[in-house]
DNA sequence: TTGCAAATATTGTATCAACAACAAAAATAT
DNA sequence: ATATTTTTGTTGTTGATACAATATTTGCAA
């Protein structure tokens, strides 16, 4: 469904403007999409974040700093997100010995596991976009995206 | 700067899912542009959205319902934002008489006013997309985005 | 060495959003 | 006409988020 229609808008201002709307806009579709598959599983988008980038860190630990660094939104306290997941059992917490100042988070079995659970739910979401754009469709989106933020 | 440099990844699962992360990503670092635009004059991106909406009205009123429609975001409580548009004297609310249920909004003088001082920058803004887009490129992008919510 | 600056993390506070429960008016059905 | 359902909006509650203020450790400079 075209934008316009979507936010029944006659008309936008310039292409930039409806690429504008339209990005945002789609940005918080996704997010939906992807909130409503890890809804299930007591998850937000923000925690699932923190779990992946947990898990491609294969074993080395990540301390707060790094982890904010590397996620999609910019976290205003990420103190708080990994203690709900620690609450869980889902990483782990230790204060580095080599610099005290460090926290570090590991991932624990219990959050690889309930990783892989979700997985192909999540997989499937977004293959969703495969039926609609082709691959190559795909990358040129992000080619464009990149080439947007300069 | 390339999403995986900017998140520090090494390499994406597929397109698919490098075009998903980079819609979301996109669009929180539009939204952040927008805001820091919108924070000396004391609006959020919502706030403002729905100033808009209102001017497009041309008058006519609008409800929190129709208002709800056109917003980017889904807006979880309209009643409280625009009460604290109402509060800053941007927008007026009224009893519908021929349909009591509804509540009709309108923008007022000095919210228009308000919109005509902030459109300089957000206009600026906006078209700092067009030093990395061509008008043609942004159109693409945003009809690549169409295709892809399907 | 002492003092100051930078890096890292935590906490307090005020605001905001999601979700569900509720209410009132209007439309529809019996 | 009365009861039921739908539309529209409000409110309460709980949890999340932004932002600023505050520690604590480390590194560096005088």
């Amino acid at each position: 469904m075209k934008l316009e229609d979507v936010l029944k808008m006659k008309k936008f201002e310039s292409e930039y403007h409806r690429a504008t709307l339209n990005i945002i806009y789609s940005g918080i579709w996704l997010l939906e999409q992807v909130n409503s598959v890890l809804k299930p599983y007591g998850l937000s988008d923000q925690q699932y974040n923190v779990l992946r980038i947990l898990r491609g860190q294969k074993g080395k630990p990540a301390n707060l700093f790094s982890i904010q660094e590397r996620m999609i939104h910019p976290m205003s306290n990420a103190t708080r997100l990994v203690e709900k997941l620690r609450l869980k059992g889902l990483v782990k917490r230790e204060i580095c010995e080599k610099n005290r100042r460090k926290v570090e988070i590991t991932i624990t079995k219990k959050g690889l596991d309930l990783l892989d659970e979700i997985q192909p739910a999540i997989t499937k979401s977004e293959n969703a976009m495969a039926t609609q754009l082709s691959k190559k469709e795909a990358a040129q989106l992000a080619d464009l995206l990149d080439k947007m933020r300069g």
